[in-house]
DNA sequence: GTCTATAGATCGATAGAC
DNA sequence: GTCTATCGATCTATAGAC
C-alpha cells in the first residue's frame, strides 16, 4: 500500500509515484552493483514493491537498465554547457569548462555510469553508441563551438576544433578518471583538481598559441581567485 | 582423457596442461563477455575438462578470474618499455612512444581488460589497484623517465615529468580509446593512428617547449592553490 | 585427477487472486 | 495496479564412482 512507500520515502505529503521509486532505487543499485550484480528481487525489496509491479512498469531487466542509464545521462547534460564564457579570457573560460568537466567525470553517479556502460556496451550495442551521443559527445560539442569561437577571435590557432577538443578532454581526465574508476585512490580534493586543470590549460595554450606570438603571457589574469558557484 | 584436450588445440604433440587450457579458454570469455556472463560451466564447456577439474584448479570463479586478469596484464608489460629511443630525435621518439601505446590500449585484449576490470574493480577492490600497477602505471613510470631524460638533456622543459606523462598519455587515448570500449564505431585504421599521435605530439611539444618563461608546473606563474568553499 | 550427477540457492519472468 | 506464490532455467560448488 501508499504505507510503506511513505515509509520507505520518508515523507507523506508528495506521493511519489512508484516509477520514480523503481527508478531511482534501481538507478543507486544498477550504478553500484553494476548490471549482472544487481537482480531484480533486489531492486523490487529495496524500492518497496513487488516483483510484479516492478514487470507491470517496466517490461523486463534490460529495459529497466537502459532507463537508468538514459536518465542518468540526461541529468549530466545541462552542466556541460559552455554559456555565457565569451566575455571571459581564454584561460578564464577555458579553466571553468575544464574545472566542471572534471567535477562531473569525477562524480560518484558519472562513475557509476561509465563502469556500467563499458562494461556491458558488448551485450547492449545501442546503449554505448546512446551513452556517448547523450553524454561525451554533448561536452565534446560544446567545448568545441567554443574553441571554433576562440579561434575566431584570433585568440588561439584552433583551425580543427573538434580535434583540439578531444586532447583538452583527455589532458582533463588524464589518469585521475581511471584511478577512480579503478577505485585505486580516492578522488582529489579541490586544490588538487585547480592545479590539474591549470596545468592543463597552460600546456593547451601553449600547444595552440597564435604563430608569431611569444605565448600566453597574461598569466596575472590567473592570480585573481576562481569563482566556482 | 588427452583426447578431447588434443581435439581442442589441434595438436597433440605439446601435450597443453589442462590448466593453460583453462586459462587460455576463460581468459576469452571473461575478456568477452565480462565476468557475470561467463558461467564456469560454460569455462568447463569451452575447456573440454568437467566443472570438478575446473574447480580442481581453482578455487572459485573470483580466483580464475583474478588469475586471468593478472595473466592479461602480465602479457602487455613488454610493449611499453621506452628503450632505444635515446638516440632519436624527441619528436619521433614520442611518436613512437604514442603509436605504440596507442595500439596497445586500442587492442581487442586490452579493451577486454580494461571493460572487465573498470566493471569489477567495486567488486573486487585490490583487483583494480593491481591492474593499474601492472599496466597504466608501469606505462607511466616508463614514459616519465624518458620525458625526464629529455629534460636533462635540455630538448624539452618537462620539470614534472609525471604530470606530463600523464598529459601526455591523456592525449593519446584521447576519445578514441572512449569510442572502442563503447563501440560506438570501429577502431581506427594505421593512417588515422598516425595522423592523431602526430597532433599529439606536436601539441605536446609545444606546451613544454623550452622558451623564456617558466614551465607549466613550476608554480611561479600560479598564485598557489585556491581555496574553495 | 577426472568424470557424472546433483545439491542448494537464486535468477528473470509470470499466473491468478484481490 | 498491486499483491503472493511459483515456475522453469541457470548458477556456483560439491559428492562419490572410477
Amino acid at each position: 500500500m501508499a504505507l510503506s512507500e511513505a515509509v520507505v520515502t520518508g515523507k507523506s505529503s508528495p506521493p511519489v509515484s512508484k516509477t520514480t521509486q523503481i527508478l531511482r532505487t534501481a538507478g543507486l543499485l544498477f550504478l553500484e552493483h553494476g548490471y549482472g550484480a544487481t537482480s531484480m528481487d533486489a531492486v523490487a525489496r529495496t524500492a518497496g514493491v513487488s516483483k510484479a509491479t516492478l514487470y507491470a512498469h517496466f517490461t523486463s531487466k534490460a529495459d529497466l537498465f537502459s532507463a537508468i542509464v538514459g536518465a542518468e545521462c540526461a541529468r549530466a547534460v545541462p552542466m556541460v554547457t559552455c554559456q555565457g564564457l565569451g566575455g571571459l579570457p581564454v584561460a578564464e573560460g577555458l579553466f571553468r569548462i575544464g574545472r566542471t568537466l572534471l567535477d562531473l567525470l569525477l562524480s560518484p553517479q558519472a562513475l557509476g555510469v561509465y563502469r556500467v556502460v563499458i562494461a556491458e556496451s558488448p551485450r547492449f550495442p545501442e546503449l554505448g553508441r546512446a551513452f556517448y551521443r547523450a553524454g561525451p559527445s554533448r561536452t565534446l560539442d560544446a567545448l568545441a563551438a567554443y574553441l571554433d569561437d576562440v579561434h575566431r577571435r584570433g585568440e588561439l590557432s584552433v583551425p580543427d576544433p573538434m580535434v583540439a577538443a578531444e586532447l583538452f578532454w583527455g589532458m582533463v581526465r588524464s589518469h585521475a578518471h581511471l584511478r577512480c574508476l579503478l577505485l585505486v585512490d580516492d578522488s582529489p580534493d579541490s586544490a588538487h583538481r585547480d592545479g590539474h586543470v591549470r596545468t592543463v590549460v597552460t600546456v593547451f595554450m601553449r600547444g595552440f598559441a597564435v604563430s608569431g606570438s611569444p605565448g600566453p603571457q597574461d598569466g596575472g589574469a590567473w592570480s585573481g581567485p576562481v569563482s566556482s558557484p
